[in-house]
DNA sequence: AAAATAAACGCAACTTAATTGCGTTATTTT
DNA sequence: AAAATAACGCAATTAAGTTGCGTTTATTTT
């Protein structure tokens, strides 16, 4: 579960150790994050004054991205869907998300499932390795229930 | 490893099966998957004759999928990609995918990694679990030394 | 604190994957 | 073999994501 906090100075905080420019909108978006799983461009947008344009979203989620703050999940409907990186894992120069992703095939959310580790494989003779993925699909509780 | 069969008739009989109109195309376009893990529409036009519409392609993969016979699987560059289905008419040997699946983000290849099992994980609380990928991403050998 | 530097922003135009409507052709059903 | 149904090709369109550039805002330096 996320933690909410109203404080914007925490996010401030965070934006700064992060070497990220604390706008009004940056503060917002990371304040988005840490209210929800994951997050696609369009939703940023329906959760944005509507003065935002989406070019500055596309970069702010590039720079947070960059910055080690957010990584891209996967998803299953080709629409890139980010969420909170978490703090002991990621770095600027890397991301490292060793757990598991549950994506709904309902409502299109992507769940991180921290509990749930991929195998940790290092090498294998004739690949190079950039990344692993755990991906889970299904239905979420919400979803199921409906 | 997939079978290979230039056998038309038994692709035109699958087809039948799943209720797909048996068009010298989607006989084709079936043998593809035969031959390879997983494909895109750009793929598949590479791999068609130049006077396939691509409107043909992406109608006929719909179908296909709307018919069970193949499904989308979770890609990082937003592009969709279709793999096979685990149909019962298929033999054990093509289906069973609780292995890894390795993606050459160079050449696309995907190469079954036998030895590298995902984890067995049957029930989590709050998720209907449909589906479970051990996905590995980077550059085979061939790419990567070139 | 002001000036200099760097980063973020908005706008417009662009690229590319994917979709839709419609008339035509091929396949399936009877 | 005729009627019904589904696939196809073409052209136009939608929507996600990108790029260039001039302007504004934030950060760093003096």
């Amino acid at each position: 579960m996320k933690i909410k906090n109203d404080n914007n100075l925490d996010f401030a905080l965070i934006l700064a150790k992060h070497g990220v420019s604390k706008t009004k909108f940056r503060i917002h978006l990371l304040n988005l994050f840490y209210d929800k799983e994951s997050l696609t461009v369009k939703e940023v947008m329906n959760k944005s004054s509507n003065l935002i344009n989406k070019v500055t979203i596309y970069r702010a989620l590039e720079s947070f991205e960059e910055k080690g703050l957010i990584h891209i999940v996967p998803s299953s409907n080709n629409i890139i869907r980010y969420s909170l990186c978490n703090a002991d894992e990621c770095s600027a120069s890397l991301h490292k998300h060793n757990h598991g992703h549950f994506i709904c095939n309902n409502c299109n959310q992507t769940f991180c499932l921290e509990n749930y580790k991929s195998p940790d494989i290092k090498l294998i003779e004739g690949f190079y390795i950039n990344s692993l993925k755990l991906i889970l699909e299904g239905y979420c509780k919400d979803c199921y229930l409906n």
